[in-house]
DNA sequence: CTTATTTAGTTATCATGATAATCAAATAAG
DNA sequence: CTTATTTGATTATCATGATAACTAAATAAG
């Protein structure tokens, strides 16, 4: 999360950048530019899940099961290969979505230990539900700012 | 924050962006793109600050008084008008700061509800610490990634 | 003036991220 | 084979984000 509203100046990045020697002034600026926006279609997004009671990590586990090209179903740390997130943050995801009956689990038959999760038919219906308004939230965001 | 490590590609976002006609396929992969790059300079920032027992708010918040030009203190609402983050957060984090001697909190003469936020001398010493690291780990990410 | 509304700050509670530590099964090494 | 290491999943605990609801003071409205 990037809280700052007003970036800081150019000038007072150069204080620090070009005067150092450590780097481009305007990379910089462009970076921090880059972290306000993301946060700000960050929190649009959420708010766009959350009409769905969903997040966007439930969202990308949903995603990287359904976009699998050979198989219909992952194991949680296949998914963890996918994702970017810890694997109790994972386990936790999942079980809330085993829940709400989006994934279902099914013992692994190579590894005892393991399971394999696959989108149950609302899974796969709430994913179609929300992909369309996904994509069209950020080409909004996109559109309409400066 | 932004999990997925692989973008979706271009055909799957094709598939609901043009096709519906609700928005450009690249400008939806270029916003894409940008949230990943920030969730993974956001998780490179949040360890440059961890090194200081600092975060990305905490950060902020020092800024936020520092850069002010007219005043060397604030008041906790003001701060809220310069950060995107709730006034519960915000509340508990400068706690913190005040806790940790980073901050001095004063009364206000004008309204007796409310206090002012000044830097401390070690609050001062530690941004001027955190500062050209900071600039330069933006620089270096900038410089590394693809 | 008195009452109503707004503003500043705070508290309680919840959601969602992380790390550390653990258990059991699978695999590698001796 | 037996022991050591690695791997998959889980639990406990903490950190840090949010909203809702509250108090008290300041300000606006009647």
């Amino acid at each position: 999360m990037f809280f700052l509203r007003e970036l800081p100046t150019r000038m007072m990045i150069d204080r620090y950048v070009s005067a150092s020697g450590v780097g481009d002034t305007d990379t910089v600026a462009q970076a921090l530019s880059m972290m306000r926006e993301a946060s700000q279609l960050g929190r649009i997004l959420d708010a766009y899940f959350s009409n769905y009671n969903l997040s966007q990590l439930k969202f990308h586990i949903l995603i990287v099961i359904d976009r699998e090209p050979n198989t219909d179903s992952l194991r949680q740390s296949e998914i963890n290969q996918r994702l970017d997130v810890s694997k109790p943050v994972l386990h936790r995801t999942v079980a809330s979505l085993l829940d709400e009956g989006f994934l279902v689990r099914n013992d692994d038959t190579q590894d005892s230990r393991a399971h394999r999760l696959a989108l149950t038919d609302a899974g796969k219906t709430m994913l179609a539900a929300i992909l369309p308004g996904y994509f069209e939230t950020i080409s909004d965001y996109m559109e309409k700012k400066p």
